[in-house]
Parts: C-alpha cells; sequence; structure tokens
DNA sequence: GGCTGGCAGTCGGTATCATCGAGTGCCAAC
DNA sequence: GTTGGCACTCGATGATACCGACTGCCAGCC
C-alpha cells in the first residue's frame, strides 16, 4: 500500500501542460498513473469488457480520445505491464487487464454509470407492484437484478438482528417415535417485525401434553414479544423442570441463533453464468459454490467488510467491489468479482443485494444495477 | 404388469434357435424384437451410456455374452437403426440410442439394478439422523439423491392437500401507506398438520386494530382449525362487512390455492449438469429451466401422469421415466431424461422426487436412487 | 526527454492436406 | 441365417504453411 514511486513516473506535457502533480491520477491506496497511462488502462479495460479478447495498442488509440500514436500506447502498456495492471497471454497478443488493474479502473477510472433507462422503469415497476410474500418478494428481487446485469445475482435476506419478536406460538404435531423413544413433536412459529416468519421444529419429551404447550405458548409471549431475536441469551439448562418450562427452553434455545448460516440467501440467474466463462470447469465449480448457500452468505459479508475497512465510505452509495483474487479465500472464485451492497432498513444495514460475475465484468453496470436495487429494496422495505 | 418375457431371457444358448416366436421381447407397448436383437440394444446402451461415445459392432461383439460375429451384430444393428431404436451421427461412426432406445431399454431390458452397498448406506444415515426442518430435510435430500446419481435432483414439497389445519393465526406488522392509502398489513401464519408452515401477507383496510386481528384469529381457528388446507371454498366477498369478517375473509382467500405454483420445490447438484452436456448452449437451456420452479414442478407432474396412465403400476415401485422428446412440451429439455416417483404418507402420493440427466443417463442406477430416496422420505415423513 | 514511424520478430489461429482407423454396408460363401 | 472379407466413408489427428495481430526496439524528430 506504501508504494512509493518516482515523482517523474510517466509524465506528460506534450503539448500544453506541464504540472506533473495535477497529471496523475491515483487511488485511494496510494497508487497513481500518468492520466494517460490511465486513459490507456480505462480503454483496455473498457474495450475487453465488451470484446473479450486481448486489446492491441491500435484498438486503443482508435477508440481513444488520445492524440498519440500506438507506439507511445505500446510504451506505455509495457509499463503498465511492469507496474501489474495488464498481462499478456502471449507474445503477440494484445493485453489483458490484471485484478488490480480492474481494482483501479474500479476505484478511480470507471464512470460513475447511471443505469440505462429502460432498466430504472424496471427496477421502479419492480417495487411498485403490489406487496408479495417476503421471501418471494427477496427471490424476485434476485431475478431482477440478474435480468438487469446479466450475471447472477444474489440477496441475502434481512437479519432478524434488530427485528422484534411480535408472536411466538407452539403447535403441536403429535407424537412419533424416534429411536425406541416416544416423542412430542411440536412446531414453534415466530413473527417477527420485519415480516419474516421464523420455524423451529422441537423436539420434546412424550409427558408434554397439549395444554403444557398452550401453557408454555402463554409464557413465551410474556418472554419474548417485544424482545429483540438475537438478543435472546440462552438459559442455563434446567436440571429439572416441569414440562412447561422444558417446552420453554427448548423453544428459545432453538430461537439463539448459535446454529449460524441461519440467513436465507436467494441466488437467481445462475444459468447466465454459462455464458461468461468458457471453460466449463470453470463454469461447474462456480456454479457449485453458488450452490452452497452459506458460502454466498460469507462471501457477500466479506466483500463488503474488506472495502468498508479499506475506504469507509466507499462512494458513499455503499457499493463495494471484491475482485478475483481478492476473495481469495474462495479459490474457486478466482475468475470471479462481486459487486455487493448493503441495503438499508429504518438506517440500518439488514442485508445485502449483489452480482457474481466473470472478473471481466462491466462494473459500472453493475455498480449502478447492484446500487439501484439495494435502494430500492431497502426503500421497499422500510415502507411497513 | 403387462410385461411378458420369454422364459429364456436375455440369454443365448448357442447359434441354434430357430424359434422366432419364443425368442421375442416385447415392451408394454406393443414392440417386439428378437432377443439378440434386445440383447445388443442392451449392449449399445450400455456402452453409450459409461462411454458417452457411438458404439461400433465390434464393441458389441466383445463385451457380449452372444457368440456372434460382428457381421451378424451389423445387420441387426441396421435393422434397429431403420426400427428408430438407433442412429447414426454419421456414416462412419457406430450406433446411438434414440430416445424410443432407451424408452425400451428402460421399461424391458434394465436389470432391476441395486443401489450401491455404500450408497444405500448412505441414504440410511441421512435419514436416520436426527429431525430437522421440514424445508432444509427436502433441500437435503435434493442433495443427497443428486450426489447418489451425479445428476440434478428434485424433490417436489407435500402438497398441503391431505393436510389439516392445526393452527391459523394472524399478527400485526403495523399499518404502512402505499399509493397514498393508508393500509394495516398483518401476517397470516398457518401450521399444517404435516408440520409445514405457510405464511401469506394480508393487505387490510386501515381501520383494522389489532383487537380486530385478534377477533378473527378467534374466528380463524373456529373456522379453520381440523379442516383441510385445500377443502376450503372461497366464500363470496361480503358486501360491506366488519373488519373482523374482512380480515377473515382475506385470510381464507389468501389461503385458497387459486395462486397455484403453490408447491415448494427443492433443486439440488444442479451444477453437476455441466458434467452431462459437451454443449455450453444445452447446459445453460437447461439450467434456465431449473430455475423456473413450477416448470420444474409440472415436468415432475406430466412425468408421473404419463408414465402411470401407460401402465398404471409399473414395476410397482412407482419410479416412472420420462425420456427425451417425450416430455417435448419442454423444448430446452430434449437432451434431458426425468426419473421420479412420488413418495408416500400414510398411504397417500404427496409429493414427488426425482433426478433430471441427460438422455444418456444411467436408468438403472438412476432409478433405483429415486426408489430408495422416495421410499425412505416417505417412511421418514410418515413417522410423526 | 519524450514521441513517433518503421521494421523485425513472435506466435496463436486458420486453412490445407495427407493419413489413420473405427465403422459401415454389401456380397459371396458356408 | 450366419460369416469372413473387402471396399468405402468420414471424422479425428497431425503436420505444414501462411496470415495477421501483436509486441519490442531503434533511430530520428520535436
Amino acid at each position: 500500500m506504501v508504494k512509493r514511486k518516482p515523482a517523474n513516473d510517466v509524465r506528460v506535457e506534450s503539448s500544453t501542460e506541464g504540472d506533473t502533480d495535477a497529471s496523475e491520477v491515483a487511488t485511494a491506496g496510494g497508487d497513481h498513473l500518468g492520466v494517460r497511462k490511465a486513459a490507456i488502462l480505462r480503454a483496455v479495460v473498457e474495450h475487453h469488457v465488451a470484446s473479450g479478447q486481448p486489446v492491441g495498442s491500435q484498438h486503443v488509440t482508435a477508440s481513444n480520445g488520445l492524440n498519440v500514436s500506438s507506439a507511445t500506447v505500446r510504451n506505455d502498456m509495457s509499463v503498465l505491464e511492469r507496474d501489474g495492471y495488464l498481462t499478456h497471454p502471449h507474445t503477440s497478443a494484445g493485453r489483458v487487464p490484471t485484478d488490480k488493474g480492474y481494482r483501479f479502473f474500479v476505484d478511480t477510472l470507471a464512470t460513475p454509470g447511471a443505469l440505462s433507462e429502460p432498466s430504472v422503469a424496471r427496477v421502479h415497476d419492480f417495487f411498485g407492484q403490489t406487496h408479495i410474500e417476503l421471501e418471494r418478494l427477496l427471490g424476485e428481487t434476485s431475478r431482477l437484478l440478474s435480468g438487469l446485469t446479466d450475471y447472477a445475482a444474489v440477496v441475502v435476506g434481512p437479519t432478524h438482528d434488530a427485528a422484534t419478536i411480535l408472536s411466538a406460538q407452539l403447535v403441536s404435531l403429535g407424537t412419533h417415535v424416534r429411536d425406541g423413544a416416544p416423542r412430542h413433536l411440536a412446531v414453534l412459529v415466530v413473527v417477527l417485525s420485519n415480516g419474516a416468519v421464523e420455524k423451529h421444529t422441537l423436539d420434546l419429551d412424550e409427558a408434554t401434553t397439549d395444554q403444557h404447550l398452550g401453557a408454555a405458548t402463554v409464557q413465551l409471549a410474556r418472554q419474548l414479544v417485544g424482545r429483540i431475536a438475537t438478543g435472546l441469551r440462552v438459559p442455563p439448562t434446567p436440571s429439572k423442570a416441569s414440562p412447561v418450562d422444558a417446552a420453554c427452553h427448548a423453544a428459545v434455545r432453538a430461537m439463539t441463533p448459535n446454529d449460524d448460516h441461519g440467513d436465507e440467501v436467494f441466488v437467481g440467474g445462475a444459468a447466465r453464468l454459462t455464458r461468461a466463462f468458457d471453460a466449463v470447469d470453470t463454469i461447474r465449480s462456480v456454479l457449485s459454490v453458488l450452490e452452497r448457500q452459506y458460502v454466498v452468505v460469507s462471501l457477500m459479508r466479506e466483500a463488503l467488510a474488506r472495502a468498508s475497512e479499506k475506504a469507509p465510505s466507499t462512494h458513499g452509495s455503499g457499493v463495494a467491489t471484491s475482485i478475483g483474487a481478492e476473495h481469495a479465500i474462495f479459490d474457486e472464485l478466482q475468475a470471479c468479482s462481486v459487486v455487493v451492497a448493503p441495503y438499508l432498513v429504518d438506517g440500518q444495514q439488514v442485508g445485502t443485494v449483489g452480482v457474481l460475475g466473470p472478473t471481466r465484468m462491466n462494473y459500472p453496470q453493475a455498480m449502478a444495477a447492484v446500487s439501484e436495487v439495494s435502494q430500492a429494496l431497502g426503500r421497499r422495505l422500510t415502507e411497513n
């Protein structure tokens, strides 16, 4: 991070400007690039994202407004390569951005990039429609976001962290026999203030009667309603308790989020990733990862966390990115990038939405879409 | 069981058989094949499934116990091709089974095929573990089945058809404003006898107070508990009703399964399909279909229905197959086959499990796995 | 010093061609 | 009806040449 380069790095005073300092483009991390090199890097990224092909110096000169020859571009590109922003698939090929190159692009070069007119309309229409079930809403949201970006989309449901308990109820499912021992099965249904409904199956002593359950429900209501779902303390296991107490105890224990991975996650449009990669093996391993829900959740979380520790409030929009090897813990995802943003309910971050695509991703578009959707979702959920 | 086979199944004692009639293998559909042709077809199918390559006459003679020359096999194969059981990718290539060929194989040639020892153990262990949430159980079941077969697996959750209502409750979420009109949002939570929990968001008149909701909950309990969930009639819309009646009415309407697609479906191991096909386009379109849940449900249903109308109780195991163009309605799935079986709770078919793979599928293994899992799941769900 | 045009050199992609071999289809003989 | 033999087909494989899109470097120019 504390990389230091001689001030005369690559200066451009070609036509008029002699002010070196002013003609550099710096990222938050401290890296800086001559203004022309930055423009070249941007051109390479944009070209490569659009075409999927390595980009040669000619293309850069053609597309870019720079009035320099391809030879100059070549020189700069070789420097960019030495500094780790670009690579070479092989000698006589064009350049391809590295993860570092994408990172620089995202942090400093990406044009804010608004969502296209019809896309904005789509988001608006979607969230304007009549209310639907929370879960379904989140699932559909992931499909929407995937449709907007053409990558896979992920929506992590609201944590129940801040939600208060509105109601808790025990319902008997009758008895059954497991491993020779007769047990009384019951369902604990908890309604939270954010509209989510949690349910847990409880395996109670056979001696527990329906009356006991009724009493336990009343007791639970007293004990839980109005409290914050995640604020529950696990009570010490009662050595010898009445069936009612035992049932309450089991219920509270089921509620406490010790079994993490409790977050619901919705993945939409995973099939679109088949187009994003050409190696079938890559497709397969990426899809496999997407099937493991808790991995997806931690991926999103980490991407957000890493971004916020780096730059406490990037862009203000809250959109964060994780590019390729940056999330190297998930080694199957080295070819992927993640664009993620939290959504707020009553000013609290309660969940995240994001897209997962190839590192060769259209970042501005993806970031715009994620930002738009996260805000709209937050507004929607704040409404009630 | 209209299946008819000569006593001398597929064995060939020598090259001395003149009895054509007795040496035929017939399918329920009325098709019949000489016993040797049947053996050849079987060999082609098994070889092709194992290798993925077209099968030549030499391989057939080598692998199969038949004491005939490759020339004879060639003759038979060309007849099999004329009759539509095999095809030719191109002139100088081996044979590949057609959908019809697979169908014949499945209906008449497939050896019953037990699951491998370790697989059976896996199923047993899985369903022997301590109780988990219904939804999670079903989700994990799909993963299990996918792991057993190496194809994608589908589990359709139990219909609530036969389930009775154990409890119904309205919980207020507070008011919110939509389109300028203030509304009162509430959640309807219904617990069914099969352990499922249904929830619906209700959008009620603002005038509805929490007291109204309480009263409505009591009324709903009287009205619904003990009844069969799907047996509800939609009451005529009351022209002018009290808030309590209006809330009850909204609740009952939300419960009635007019919004079909209500079935929960769990797809596991979709990523495995990347190995099953070589054309990326195929992979993509198949995965897309798998993301549309209600399509998956109807696919499963149709496969079962078609099979049962054809042969009222095939195999007795209840396992049905749908091969390639047989489910031509889903034209993206022409390259796929489905193996599906219902699972029974208290003798009632309440849901289905199945696998979806390429037409070039290991049918005996898939059928064994589906059968085993469907039965184990049924037993498990019957237990309570 | 930096920029530029020019030029040699590199190397993947594509086209062409010959070869190989797995497989078929047919036929004459058994 | 079965069989061995044989001609023929045609995809797959590999060698070869060629093209073109690149880069890297250099000498000259501003």
